[in-house]
DNA sequence: TGACCTACATACCGACCGGTATGTATTATC
DNA sequence: GATAATACATACCGGTCGGTATGTAGGTCA
């Protein structure tokens, strides 16, 4: 196995155990034990725990931003886009049970917030200016092609948007139930949004494409 | 100091600490300094950290219920309720820095799952089913008096609201930011409810009164 | 007055935490 | 084939965690 498989593996078991609960409760032991690592290997590719987190953010957010720019891509017309970013939300990175709640460690990771470490709460800042980023791109898409109804500050939007996918989250985690936010984040984002009451639930999502779909199930 | 009063301390030193962040950061140890407890003293009222934050869910909510009874009261309009609910999000139980971030420790506390203790996700359900309760009869009255547009799922809308406000808690959090937020709930939550816009920002809020609002300050 | 109970205080426990010092097998370089 | 750097593995550290065992001061009641 070589230096970037073991530095990947402790990236992602980092991801995935700190998805499952949070920064706090997931220790370095854990990540090792799970990722088939030994300390000694884990200090030598991480200076500390919370250099891994900064690491695992950045990692983790390249790999949302490659689905992002897909799924925002201007082929799909800015309602395909909506819904490919609704459907988005629902996408667990990690293979899971389906009782499990998904939802990204990262852009749910308000939730960690206030655990002392300066750099990860950084972090987890960049990661949320870099989300609302994109739903800017999107409100101002929406609006452009009339979709949306009166006024819109593009910016406020995009950051409602980000406030309100973060608390959906949160809710299907403390409620442990996916199924009442799947139905719940469309209309919630639609009402957000603005969306011209004509446009609910209208168009049939682009992506993920059906084979990685079928792939993952 | 009476029994009670030492009780009283524990619970209300461990919500204002587990607010500042989080359940799992906060020991035991730091609840007793900062209480003025020893651990035996703790230990003797309670029987673990576990049920320590259970009970203080309960003294919370007690609280906060007292609060919304008053300020949704049906003495007030519909839309002066929705304003103080708005307000309420802004107000700290706890004196704190003008810096810091408010929000309750347990509306916004969804923050917290997955911290490994079944009780406490239990303790964070409750509270989150009871905050529905309160937004549920704000969007019947809102409807009733005919300030929303369109049809309204009721039920869904309150869990809309609640989502929202957790996401906007858990938004300020991490970016450290009071001012983005007082401006971005109202019009949230106005996007949510659907209120028609002749009505958005149009009430003076009737809560807190003022008194206390000058106690406070 | 002595037994008893409540309400703590003090001292301490094993487990586990993040982190480190040091040893070793493997690989690249000359 | 010698040298040196890389990529780990093992053993261990001090500190802190939640929790407990035991002591004790002060009030209650017979």
């Amino acid at each position: 196995m070589s230096n970037q498989d073991t530095r990947t593996r402790l990236l992602e078991t980092a991801l995935e155990l700190i998805w499952q609960s949070n920064y706090n409760s997931v220790g370095v032991n854990e990540i090792c034990k799970q990722a088939g690592v030994t300390k000694g290997g884990f200090y030598h590719h991480f200076e500390s725990k919370a250099s891994l987190f900064c690491e695992a953010s950045e990692y983790y957010w390249n790999s949302v931003k490659r689905d992002l720019d897909t799924l925002l891509s201007p082929v799909n017309t800015p309602l395909e886009q909506l819904e490919n970013l609704i459907n988005f939300i629902f996408i667990t990175k990690f293979g899971q049970d389906a009782d499990d709640v998904p939802g990204c460690p990262f852009f749910s990771a308000g939730s960690q917030a206030g655990c002392g470490e300066e750099a990860v709460n950084e972090s987890l800042l960049n990661m949320s200016k870099n989300g609302v980023k994109y739903n800017l791109a999107l409100v101002r898409s929406l609006y452009a092609a009339g979709y949306l109804e009166g006024d819109v500050d593009a910016e406020r939007v995009a950051r409602l948007m980000n406030q309100y996918i973060q608390g959906a989250v949160s809710f299907a985690r403390v409620n442990r139930c996916m199924e009442t936010i799947k139905r719940d984040v469309p209309e919630g984002l639609y009402r957000i949004l603005g969306l011209k009451r004509e446009y609910w639930f209208k168009t049939a999502a682009t992506w993920p494409p059906a084979c990685e779909k079928a792939a993952t199930a």
